[in-house]
DNA sequence: TAACACCAAATTGTCAACACTACGCTTGAG
DNA sequence: CTCAAGCGTAGTGTTGACAATTTGGTGTTA
């Protein structure tokens, strides 16, 4: 009866892990960089109880690490780290696509090729250019990985993985590049899952991210 | 200059952690069941904090579900997510030995063959069977992961997706059968491995896990 | 009898204080 | 001047008590 919407606070430390999580994602915890439980506790205005319990779950995405006696420090990414995160992508999105070209709908193929041209549209305003082609690219993987209807795979890649990768891009401030190419990859890719056609659609996106990932190393090198 | 070796405690939040995990995945704390705070903070001798970090551990691991204000659960895996977690095995086996091949040396392969040698042996004494199967087989896909290089790889395989199976294996009391097979699927992997020939390894080992994952459904069916 | 409201016990969430450890700094000896 | 030992502070680990919530049962009423 009570019609209150908002004041669905849940926990403390729930409230503040998600806190405490976009802000590393966005870099405003800087990589590296000591997590100092009593000024923190302050800071967000809770007691340090369920401040390490956040702590505690945010070393379980391993965006943090603990070490005893000494404090949890915000995780640094180096490329080879990142190189590996790629790894698992490559496999496990191969694996999503090879899996849901089993099952999709021509609704879901419907709401793919829209996701793709809203996402084109804003990418010709250019201004906005870097920050709606990441934001974009993310959905199109998201929304692939919610069809293979692995629910595991669903929270792995996007409860865990994808947030890592966002660090290391905020960490080194590296521009998603190379988007014209890219979209031809994300069309072949709904093209083989319409068709139902999984061996496919896991080989095209094995390849988009094995490009994605050599993208990386090219940037590194020079 | 200090001689004792043993009483590394480390924190207390740690080490029933560890415990937890333990009794967990050995079934002493029934799937499904309750994790009660107070009694088990009573029955491992510390109070409530340390306790409450080490369960949000768990959580990280998926070992337990926590809802708020009500508290957490061990998880009960049904048979679909346990074959969820087989097809991200069979994916990211699969990569593990792509992996490795490229990197293997002769005495890595002298230790596969060696570590598969000794499981026949333990094999051959009927009596154990089960057991060492299990335990042996474990090993030798740890061992391969391990050999890939890739560190977030094996901590995802070794340090979250193996611990849900064997929950999964205690909860249904389902022992691994087809051995010989196995053997058999083992050698030829470590064959291909020997050769440097990735692909191929790649290919035995997913096709090695859906055989797998395929005996579980028939003991299902049946 | 069924349904509703209410109460009480148990459990979870939160807090502030205390204990212990790591680490930087001063101090003193060589 | 160098280095080692010891002290002090900042921060982490742990605890027990208190507040808030869920849950099961009890009794009342339609």
């Amino acid at each position: 009866m009570d019609a209150e919407a908002l004041p669905k606070t849940s926990t403390l430390a729930d409230s503040v892990f998600d806190q405490l999580r976009t802000a590393i994602v966005k870099g405003e915890l800087a990589p590296g960089s000591k997590v100092n439980e009593p000024q923190l506790s302050k800071q967000y205005g809770i007691s340090r109880g369920p401040l390490r319990e956040a702590i505690r779950r945010l070393e379980g995405c391993k965006l943090v690490e603990i070490k005893p006696n000494v404090g949890a420090k915000v995780v640094s990414l180096n490329i080879v780290q990142a190189l590996e995160i790629y790894e698992i992508r490559e496999s496990l999105e191969g694996l999503a696509c090879r899996l849901a070209a089993a099952k999709i709908t021509a609704d879901d193929c419907r709401h793919l090729r829209e996701l793709l041209a809203n996402h084109e549209q804003q990418i010709e305003s250019v201004n906005y250019q870097l920050y709606y082609q990441k934001e974009g690219d993310l959905d199109f993987h998201y929304l692939i990985v919610q069809l293979s209807g692995n629910r595991r795979l669903f929270n792995l890649l996007c409860g865990e993985l994808y947030h890592l990768l966002r660090l290391y891009r905020v960490q080194t401030s590296s521009e998603p590049s190379r988007p014209i190419q890219a979209f031809k990859e994300h069309h072949q890719i709904v093209d083989a899952l319409e068709a139902g056609d999984g061996e496919l659609a896991e080989l095209l996106m094995r390849r988009h991210i094995a490009s994605a990932k050599q993208t990386l190393i090219n940037q590194l090198d020079q």
